[in-house]
Parts: C-alpha cells; sequence; structure tokens
DNA sequence: ATTAGCACTCGGATATATTGAGTGCTAATA
DNA sequence: TATTAGCACTCAATATATCCGAGTGCTAAT
C-alpha cells in the first residue's frame, strides 16, 4: 500500500523548520523521529497530532519516509538535500580558524609533498571523525623555482626539483655515460637558469625544443636536458589516500552486513572514489553528494562531502569526506571547505 | 563440570599429526572439527570413537577445546601453538621467490625511503590477506655516501642526505645568515667528503666534535657544521606504517562485535603495535605470537606473526603480520620471513 | 587397543506470544 | 479552518517455547 506522492510545492515556514529539526534529531540519535517524543523532547508548542499531520504531509512530498508502517522517520537523500541546502545557504563562507584547529607546524615543517598530504588526509578525517579522502594533484602546472642534479653512482642520477612554494619532487635518472659532479653542477645551473619560472607543463610541451635549437657554449647541454627530459616526462600520477577507515566501523549502521559490504568495495576499489573526487575537480566550492546522488550501485548509505583545491587558480586536486549519509554535515561543511583552501594556500604560496 | 586436566606430556606419533590435521582443519573451515564428520572426510582408518578417544586425551592437555559441552574442538593457544613449531621445525628457510611473486620493480625505482615502506608493507598485506605492519629503522646506522646542500630561499637550505644504498632523505634546515648557491655547493663537497663513509650516528656522536677543533683552509666549515649537525639532529622516527585493515574485515569472525572493537583498538592505538614490534627486534628471525601471548588485555583473538629486518648486521626495524588467531600460518610465516630478507637486502646492499 | 551402540547435551533454527512506540483516522474544539 | 484528543491498529524488537542434529562420554563387545 503505496503512499500516494503529492506534487512537490515550496515548504512553509514551519514545515520547513520542523524538517530541519527532523533532519537534525536524526543525524544525532541515528533513529526514526517519532511524533510523541520528538514534540516532548523538545517541549514544541504542537500536539503530537499537529506534528504527525505535518509529517504526513512531508512524507507525501518524499522528505521522509518510514522504514517500516508503525515506526517514526527518517529523512530521505531528498530530505537530507534540503537540510544541507539551507545549511548552505546560511553558512559563513570566513574561516573560523579559531574553532577548526588544524595543527599546521608539522606541515610548515615537511617539504615532502606526500608526506604533506598525507598528513592533511590524517588530520582532515581525525577532524571531521569520518574517513578523509585527497586526490593529490598532477604537478604539471607548479612551478619550477630549482633544479639540482645529484650524482648517485656511475649510471645513476637523482633529479631533484624544488617548487616555488617550497616543495621537493625527488626522482632517480638512468644514465649513459659518466658524468662528475661538477659537471653536474653546471647542468643544474644550466637547468634552474633556463627552466626557471616556467610549469612542468610548459617545460614540458615547449621548452625543450626551443633550447634543443639553442647554442650555448662551454655546457653539455644536450646531456642536461636529456636528463631533465627523462625526469619530467610523465611525471606522478595522481594518487588517492584514504584515511581514518577505522572511524567508519565506529558507526554502528555502517558496520551492518551490506554497508560493511559497500565500505569495502570503497576502501579496495579507490578507482571508485577516484572517479568521483574528479568529478569534484570541474566545480569550485563544496560538493556534496547525498546518498544516492552518488550514482554507484557499489556504494549505498554514503554520502560524501567535497571540494577542489588549486595552484594558482589552476583547480588540480580534490579532498573530502566520506561518511554514513547520515552525516553531521554542520560540521563537515565548513571543515572541508577551509582544509581546501589551507591545501590551495599552501600549493600556491611563494616562499620568499 | 570442568573437564579434568593432566600433567603434559609428549604427544605420539598419531596424536600429533591428528593435532595438526585438527588445527589445519579449523584454520580452513572456521568451524569446530567433530569427530566423526573429520574421519569421514579425510577417509580416515580410525573410527569416530577412537578419534574420540584421541581429542578427550588432546582436551585433557589443553591442546583443544569445545567452544560448549556438545559442540566438536578448537585448538587453544597451545594446540595452535604446537602446530606453529612443527611448521616452523619443517619449514625450509631458503627462499622460494617463484612461489612468493613480491612485484619489486617499483620499489627498485623508488629512492624515497617512506614510500618505499608503504609499498613493502601494502605488498605484504596483499600477499598475506591479512593486515601487514611494518616499523620503519632510525637511521642511525646508515651510512652516508654524499650529503647536498641546496638553497631554497634566504632563511632555509634544503640538506639532502644520499645514503650508500641508494636512498635518499630530505630535511628543511633554518639558516641565520644567506649564503650563495656556490658556497653552499662548496659546503656539499666539503661535507660529503668529512662525513661520508659513517653513519649518521657517528657522525652525531663523533665527528663533529673532531672537525670543530680541526683547521680548514678557504671554507667556512663552521656553517657548513652547523647546517649539518642540526639537519642529522634528531632523525626520523621510527613510524609504524599499517596496511590492509580491509581484509580483517573480511574474515567473518573479526567483524562479531567484541573483536571489532579489539580490532579498532588496535588501529587507533598504534602504540600496542609499536609495542610489540619492537619485542620483536630483540630477537633475530621470525617470532610468532599466538593469542594470549600477545600480552595486551585490549587485544584478543589476535596472532602475530613478524620479523626483524637489518642494515648489515645491525637489528634496526621489523615487519610483520596480524590477523585472527586462526590465520593461515603455513602460509603468512614463510611470506614473512621472505619479506624481511628482502628488506634487509634493500637497506644494506651497497649500490655501486 | 579399537570399535559399535546408546543415552545425553545443547547451540541454532523456527515458531509463537508480548510489548510499546509509533501510526492514521475521526470527532470535538478553539 | 487549523488544531487537538481519543482510539483502534501495526509491527519491530524482545522474550519464550519447541525441535533438530551434530556432537559428546561411557560401556560392553571385538
Amino acid at each position: 500500500m503505496a503512499r500516494e506522492i503529492i506534487k512537490d510545492r515550496p515548504l512553509d515556514e514551519r514545515e520547513s523548520s520542523i524538517l530541519q529539526a527532523v533532519v537534525y534529531e536524526h543525524i544525532s540519535t541515528g533513529k526514526p523521529v517519532g511524533s510523541r517524543s520528538f514534540v516532548q523532547k523538545y517541549s514544541l508548542s504542537i500536539s503530537p497530532a499537529t506534528m504527525r499531520n505535518i509529517m504526513f504531509d512531508l512524507e507525501r512530498m518524499e522528505y521522509v519516509k518510514q522504514p517500516h508502517t508503525s515506526a517514526g522517520r527518517i529523512p530521505t537523500d531528498k530530505g537530507y538535500r534540503f537540510y544541507v541546502n539551507s545549511l548552505l545557504d546560511t553558512y559563513d563562507h570566513s574561516m573560523k580558524d579559531h574553532e577548526i584547529q588544524v595543527r599546521e607546524e608539522a606541515i610548515k615543517r615537511e617539504v615532502q609533498l606526500d608526506k604533506i598530504f598525507s598528513l592533511i588526509t590524517r588530520m582532515l578525517s581525525t577532524e571531521s571523525r569520518y574517513a578523509a579522502i585527497m586526490l593529490t594533484p598532477r604537478f604539471d602546472y607548479t612551478v619550477v623555482k630549482r633544479i639540482v642534479l645529484v650524482p648517485m653512482d656511475q649510471s645513476e642520477v637523482l633529479f631533484i626539483l624544488v617548487t616555488r612554494t617550497g616543495m621537493v619532487l625527488t626522482r632517480k635518472v638512468l644514465i649513459s655515460s659518466t658524468v662528475t659532479q661538477d659537471e653536474l653542477y653546471d647542468y643544474s645551473k644550466y637547468l634552474t637558469g633556463e627552466l626557471g619560472g616556467y610549469s612542468i607543463n610548459d617545460i614540458r610541451e615547449r621548452i625543450f625544443d626551443r633550447l634543443r635549437s639553442e647554442k650555448v657554449q662551454g655546457v653539455n647541454k644536450e646531456m642536461a636536458l636529456d636528463i631533465a627530459e627523462l625526469a619530467v616526462a610523465e611525471y606522478e600520477e595522481p594518487h588517492l589516500h584514504i584515511e581514518g577507515i577505522e572511524n567508519l566501523l565506529k558507526i554502528p549502521e555502517m558496520v551492518e552486513e551490506e554497508r560493511l559490504q559497500s565500505l569495502l568495495k570503497i576502501i579496495e576499489e579507490k578507482n571508485i572514489l577516484r572517479r568521483i573526487l574528479e568529478r569534484a575537480l570541474e566545480n569550485d566550492g563544496v560538493w556534496t553528494l547525498i546518498g544516492e546522488e552518488i550514482e554507484d550501485e557499489r556504494v549505498t548509505g554514503c554520502s560524501m562531502v567535497s571540494t577542489s583545491y588549486k595552484i594558482g587558480n589552476r583547480l588540480v586536486g580534490a579532498i573530502g569526506v566520506i561518511g554514513p549519509t547520515r552525516m553531521d554535515y554542520e560540521k563537515v561543511v565548513p571543515l572541508v571547505d577551509y582544509t581546501g583552501r589551507v591545501v590551495t594556500e599552501l600549493l600556491t604560496k611563494v616562499s620568499t
């Protein structure tokens, strides 16, 4: 006996605030919200019967539903969506550093990008109490500040790239003929001079050709260019970090049989998350996906809050939180927003 | 009505092989082993009754127990211990590379130690189908091959240390007065000349004092030494990697309420594992801890198989697998052993 | 020493009551 | 017309009873 669905109409003031309260209540308790206990708990001035009438209307508009006939209401995806949207409407985008204490010292001291990303992802998971995910950037648009070549042994050279933001990328390059330390030092100067200030993408696509056709005195620029070209050839693939799965294990509803399968799928097939996060890359600002809005049949009962981050003003990566549909959006949305800004800042600000 | 416990005595041939078979059977199926179905399944030449008599004896010696009165037997920790010991007795310590296919190419190409450790831990978890843990070494006994200083900006220098095994450690050092690139290059040569061939520990404890008292012409060795001393001051703390928790979620008995708590504790309080792995550092070779042998009341129903690894012939770190007491020791023990050897080799072998 | 036979045990599955927080509907009320 | 009190009804969750079968220990025969 399916309930009759009525056409959508704008919610009036009272309906709207009750819907928000119901969603909030369900997020807090995890249990269906019933009319009597609800009006009692919040000492509302309406009777349970009125409450039921409103609930009934909300149900016909598919904002809430009953898990079974004689139970209270739980929000549908549409209900959560309404709730989140009203959050976003009123949400103050200015950072609230004092509230969200991110320990940034550790990050500031670190120079290895991978470690920084691990650290940030871990922080985000700790802070949110859900699982955090991060899609690391491809470094095509990072601007080079300095390049250094260091001998490893006869056939290997260590290629070190310092970015303008003070990050370091290292890579081992095989060489065919031996070179001395001093020669490498000269190469380093040459490469820094010619490539400094350009992005890796520029270098890969345009600079090499030009340089090869130029004449330079005194330096075996061929070899230097060979090494550099090899090193930047196919830079670090974007990589997906996941942290804080253990947090999800603490949420009762995630541990229930079917959900656990969903969870396992998420963890094991990182590509699912990767694909979703890549879509986050298309938009600036916080992006929420609630329940079925994650259009992947393998993932059920989950929501995602994510945002993209930039190098300069180019979107290069995304970071977010994944958790149960019943997620504390009120906390998570600003947190993700803030974290994205921090990452952008880290990757963008030029070290003096 | 507790069963009477009889004094320990050596098991005879038949008892021994039956006990091993029972443990093996339980590891495979996860269910209590009953007399009738057992003799049937393996077409044994003894009757269920005889089987029962033997089981009865084994139970009185506490090798097996009944989860409840009218059930088959499951191994006790002591039973598992017996099983694992006989495995270890007969186990051939020569590596079986062809069986255990570890994809080492990725590792060979990597130069960043942290990434290598992540990779190895991930491999071990994938291969074992349980969770893998690794305690990274403190690099006190790593031998330095080369030191390079690279300018970052006015107040920062990048300190790069290449080890004799071809690994790279990087660290940012704050400096008070500016230096030119060429000066840093001279420092690099000086430091490489003086510190190359020594271990970080040697450098920290002995070399600096000597060098400071020496006279050197032409180089502002004070500043070079200051930078180096800061950089090696307190090198990377040992860090605990965990990978493959998702594998444990696939094991039914680990997901049951109480065990899940245990699992959460393990993941969250990394110090538990750290402490245990540090004990593994005391011994050479594979070390197994079965059930209660892990003397931590927060961890129940788990076993650990671990081994230490070396730099040269000094034990510096440990790596292992954690899983349910009912673990496939036959597979895991050689795998962990092998992995430990690979790591030792990686950290020890001198790059040409 | 081994085995067949037998009475007994008890966890797990299945069926059956009990409870209580929830509902929708109707009629009375402000 | 919107709200509320009252009431019969629903159904998940819990508790209780019953049955089944794979397991046991023990005893007597081989």
